[in-house]
DNA sequence: AAAATAACGCAATTTTGTTGCGTTTATTTC
DNA sequence: GAAATAAACGCAACAAAATTGCGTTATTTT
């Protein structure tokens, strides 16, 4: 599923309903999101005009985070990535993703696997979950070939 | 499953096996990871000697990693952990486990899920998967209650 | 429009992980 | 088991990534 952006979204609109002051920048930073799903902190600031303060991105995708915007996808090479959340369920800390995300160990981009559905999360004994993640890492199909 | 050392085990064999240098820091490292499973590489750190150097510890991990004793849990405070290989197939870049690994955000421990299983991996078209890791997150049962 | 709140930029700092190189320890070969 | 070889170790310096404090600017609320 890609997801178009048409030009007829208003970023400014769902910043508002989600609480979110309508910044510049954070206008653009959730166009980013809408129209790659998932980037990792580098990719933000490289996509970004290179006078925003790298301190700024931070605070950006943390509040993001925080008003259930964009959640955070874990990896083992220790780079810390965003993807936009699915669900309206998503706030603060809690963030259940029902789909897998493919990290490439190569490029680094990650891509969502909506059809790779992670197992429904029962209440395990003892422990209170916040986030689920499928985490799935290789090489994509471009660096695999080479 | 509790996996008790019953003062048995011979460490230094297991590192044989797998082509790992018998040093008296990895069959204590070795040591670790049978006694508790899953550990961050701080506390790898705190529960060495305080005379064994950060880099000495990395460098056991990486290898430990190579030679597939422990394999990298990914989570998204960003700190690297490592968990004992429940299968003989795992080495290199090569880590598919079929279980869950919870991550309590407050106390950072990492407990293995035995019994809450990864569901199968089936090729992706267009990826190439190396490592598949299903991640939860949030408190554990000490950590709940404070 | 004024007051209050939140975001921003900058500089400094902290935390985490890495690299190069000389020394020590372990393994292999004889 | 001694010598040769290979691997691990420690130290110091470095690099990357993320965080903190604070004064300034922009946004939101009243
Ligand atoms: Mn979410
Ligand atoms: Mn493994
Ligand atoms: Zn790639
Ligand atoms: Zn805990």
């Amino acid at each position: 599923m890609k997801i178009q952006n048409d030009g007829n979204i208003d970023f400014a609109l769902i910043l508002a309903k989600k609480g979110v002051s309508k910044t510049k920048f954070r206008i653009h930073l959730l166009e980013l999101f809408y129209n790659k799903r998932s980037l990792s902190v580098k990719e933000v600031m490289n996509k970004s005009s290179n006078l925003i303060n790298k301190v700024t991105i931070y605070r950006a995708l943390e509040c993001f985070e925080e008003k259930g915007l964009i959640h955070k996808v874990p990896s083992i090479n220790n780079i810390i990535r965003y993807s936009l959340c699915n669900s309206d369920e998503c706030i603060g800390s809690l963030h259940k993703h029902n789909h897998g995300h493919f990290i490439c160990n190569n490029c680094n981009q990650t891509f969502c696997l909506e059809n790779y559905k992670s197992p429904d999360i029962k209440d395990i004994e003892g422990f209170y979950i916040n986030s689920l993640n499928l985490i799935l890492e290789g090489y994509c199909k471009d660096c695999h070939l080479n």
